[in-house]
DNA sequence: GTGAAAGCGCTAACAT
DNA sequence: ATGTTAGCGCTTTCAC
């Protein structure tokens, strides 16, 4: 336990060479005798010599890496799109840096010093505030892409930075239009209302617009908000509704997450999804196929949002192209939670 | 875009003072006339000047920061675990650095990277394998607690290392006792075999045990494998099982998420969970809370598993004890999937 | 094929 | 209160 941690020099010392050979037996580098390689090799393995990353870094004038930082800790959402972000960077004989952070942290300052730390090529934040300005980027001076997500409430200029998500407030209306074309028109709406300037504001312009084009007066002792997207408010928001006694024969929910929680909330009160009340939200977890009713949602595609991140990220880093803003398509997915009136 | 990157050099001779006041003023520290401390921090601000973390690193005999590596990506299970760690660690005064990687990769070589990147004082793994030998654990030259596992298939001395977990095989024992308990004999099994030295060899252990003690004889056409932890695997092996003929009237399911899918592959095949079949399973995730029937389970105390790991980990930091290894109590948590026979 | 030496950006003595 | 300077551990010219 209390060994001295050993550096290259003691490596060299070990094997009577300079580091620059350790070096370049290091990095595989083709510039050294096969015997002075191997006793190298040998010395690192027998010693537990590990090189330190820190003195690694601060040499190298540049990298091959990206960075990734992922907002919120393990959230489900997230794990198909980190994969296929994986992959693609992998495939592109890139190298991934991902930095998980809180979501009371701020995804820029965290991307900004990791570019300093790993000289990196470009930045993906998944899942970040929607309100960035032009001033708190300038700390970031590699190309970036807002993954999942884009930048409606703030004031970048579109040219300067690149973004792939799905159209909120469009995929919440064709959500809401499919209830109300199974002639649902008493149409409550669960809200997660962290701030107005989030995901969930989108949505609900979205279920404001659906209703307002079908020609139905929006009641708002028929929208509920919850302080956060866990399932507990999501459950408790959905007895007071419930409690409230209004009437409403079908829910929109902003999220899956939430939405199982609402069914199970309802059939608490003894009311039966779809037979009394139908359910439908947007995301698309796997999850939601497992539950009883199956939730019928609208999916994000999340691997293709991960590769087309990657694939806009890389175009601009190389040079192919600039700055690019994707929308990518919601699919409805058919469950059981939603019935013809 | 094309900015040049500025050191501390710049900020200096932007300021007209000296890299050590910089410093100082970036470092908090007291010792700075209040007009140059402003001025240096307009000029910080100004320039968009962000401080490179490797030199910082490199530069420092040591930190106050405690690495955190977990093994595989957003799982749920850990998200409470790491809110707890992250509690303890800053209550402590010390600072926790995070490093998500892959179940393929190995995070004994990953912590031995921060361990010389970062200067730490201390490692958690969260999710580990459970076969380490003391040769590879070399690298490893901090105090480290393997969070939520041990080492039962390795061959490590059990003073060099520490460990908080539940035991699995016992938990397992209890949770098909409980199915005993309510007259059920023909019990099915469905395991996760990634490989023979897992969290579900253990619990498959516990179940043969339970079966052992009440007289009942093992019958393999009742236990069923899945490649992997994953939904729909266990979904597609709860059909073959059904499939197979064979016939039961109980399931044991090494885990809640494995268990969600088979309940939902019961009920595509006919059968009413728990009015044909009991599921029990071993986990406590929040979400068997809210699907229908709700899953009855053991509960691995999550928060108290991030608690005592810090616990243990601070102490032999500090040296205020030796490595500990600590077994956590599971809590059967009632539901609904469970029906006496 | 190998070694010597400069320097990456920063902190921390040590001076002043 | 502020400046000067010696490294932290490594990679990378540039000699040989």
């Amino acid at each position: 336990m209390g060994v001295e941690r050993l550096t290259i020099k003691d490596i060299a010392r070990l094997c009577g060479v300079s580091v620059s050979t350790v070096s370049r037996v290091l990095n595989d580098r083709p510039d050294v005798s096969p015997a002075v390689r191997e006793q190298v090799l040998e010395a690192v393995r027998e010693s537990n010599y590990v090189p330190n990353n820190s003195a690694r870094y601060l040499v190298k004038a540049n990298s091959d890496a990206i960075g990734l930082v992922v907002r919120g800790v393990s959230n489900p959402f997230y794990s198909d799109v980190i994969k296929a972000i994986n992959r693609e960077i992998d495939a592109a004989g890139y190298t991934l840096m991902m930095q998980q952070i809180g979501s009371s942290e701020d995804e820029i300052s965290r991307g900004a010093i990791m570019e300093r730390e790993k000289k990196l090529r470009g930045l993906i934040f998944l899942g970040g505030r929607w309100d960035y300005s032009a001033e708190e980027l300038g700390t970031i001076t590699v190309p970036f892409v807002c993954c999942s997500y884009t930048n409606s409430f703030g004031s970048l200029d579109r040219g300067s930075f690149s973004s792939v998500s799905i159209e909120d407030e469009s995929a919440a209306r064709s959500a809401v239009n499919e209830l109300i074309r199974l002639g649902h028109r008493r149409i409550a709406c669960l809200l997660a209302e962290t701030d107005d300037r989030s995901i969930s504001e989108l949505r609900y312009r979205g279920y404001l617009a659906a209703l307002r084009e079908a020609g139905i007066e929006p009641d708002m002792s028929l929208v509920e908000r919850t302080g956060s997207f866990g399932m507990d408010e999501a459950y408790a928001a959905t007895k007071r509704l419930v409690a409230s006694g209004a009437e409403f024969t079908a829910m929109f929910i902003i999220a899956d997450a939430m939405a199982i929680a609402a069914i199970k909330a309802l059939a608490d009160c003894g009311r039966d999804v779809p037979r009394d009340c139908s359910v439908i939200a947007i995301d698309g977890l796997s999850m939601s196929e497992y539950v009883r009713p199956t939730l019928t949602t609208l999916c994000q595609p999340m691997s293709q949002i991960g590769e087309e991140s990657v694939r806009i990220l890389l175009d601009v880093i190389e040079g192919r192209s600039g700055c690019r803003h994707v929308t990518v398509e919601t699919a409805l997915r058919p469950g059981a939670s939603v019935a013809a009136l």
